[in-house]
DNA sequence: ATTTCGTGTCCAGTCCTGAC
DNA sequence: GTCAGGACTGGACACGAAAT
């Protein structure tokens, strides 16, 4: 893990104050919501090229408002992974007039997200959100409303309940994407292809209970896998589970450079196959309840 | 040893913005 | 209008590790 070693004081906060831009601020706010990003995330949603991105971040790293590691990989060189360092979290918490010490960031949590047994899920569910940002920056009225990290999106899973006493899911983030006039809610399941499928049905047991609780519509429940062989074995699983067909569940299997948005998600429902739609079309498509 | 893949680094030139 | 400083762009190159 890179960091700068500085301790943040007064007068070195000013100094930093005066060279920031609103993009700086919002790649540290990114940070501190979602823990990690890579650097061709981080250029997907705030930067109009790479190299400027890198360059940037390398800035950044130097005066403390970011730290980096890079994990290893079986195959070529990991992208740098960044985390928002001490004096990037005494930045925000200044500029949002919040509690210093509540920001303090803790160096050991930064070596825990490095070397988490779930950083890839981490990272590949955040890069699928910041494909969204990257597809609406350039496709004109579309737009990511809502980026919810895990957490948070526990929060939103207990606003949709009315009941209690159920084990409820545990989504991987929510979003709200929208084009033109149109939009759809989601909660996004990230699949690394290394849950058994008994884990898989347990997850779809809790969003059928969880969709019988709620007290108004429940958002779509993307699932995305990371081949396609794995996708359709995961949909047979998934479509044995009891009450599913009340649940809104599409799938998708994402690799290389496809978008998110694109025609690439199929609709659990019994009656369908696995035509493919785009994720704004999840809005016209019938849920059995 | 060489190639391939996926990434970061460096640098020269250009653009933008604010001060004078 | 000129200047200076910072931001941005695109291309060339380097690096680490696996594959050939």
């Amino acid at each position: 893990m890179e960091h700068s070693g500085r301790r943040p004081d007064t007068a070195h906060l000013l100094r930093l104050a005066r060279h920031l831009t609103d993009r700086d601020h919002r790649v540290l706010s990114l940070l501190r919501t979602h823990r990690v990003l890579t650097t061709p995330q981080i250029a997907q949603v705030a930067f109009t090229s790479h190299s400027r991105a890198v360059q940037r971040l390398r800035v950044l790293t130097g005066l403390g408002l970011v730290a980096r590691f890079r994990p290893r990989r079986d195959r070529g060189s990991a992208p740098w992974h960044y985390v928002i360092d001490t004096i990037g979290a005494h930045v925000l918490a200044a500029n949002d007039g919040t509690d210093v010490e509540r920001s303090r960031v803790r160096q050991d949590r930064q070596l825990a997200v490095a070397r988490s047994t779930h950083l890839e899920h981490r990272v590949g569910a955040n890069g699928f959100f910041t494909a969204l940002i990257a597809a609406a920056r350039t496709g004109g009225r579309a737009e990511l409303g809502e980026w919810l990290n895990a957490t948070d999106t526990a929060e939103r899973v207990d606003a949709h309940c009315g009941e209690w006493g159920i084990g409820l899911p545990h989504p991987d983030g929510y979003g709200h994407w929208a084009e033109g006039d149109r939009s759809v809610e989601f909660f996004l399941e990230w699949d690394t292809g290394t849950e058994t499928h008994r884990q898989l049905t347990r997850k779809m047991e809790r969003y059928a209970d969880f969709t019988g609780a709620a007290v108004r519509a429940v958002p779509w429940v993307l699932f995305v896998f990371p081949t396609p062989r794995r996708e359709t074995n995961a949909r047979g699983a998934l479509r044995r589970v009891e009450g599913v067909g009340r649940v809104p569940v599409a799938t998708a299997h994402l690799s290389g450079a496809q978008d998110p948005n694109t025609a690439v998600w199929s609709p659990l429902s019994p009656s369908r196959g696995l035509d493919r739609v785009a994720l704004i079309e999840l809005v016209s498509v019938e849920v059995i309840v």
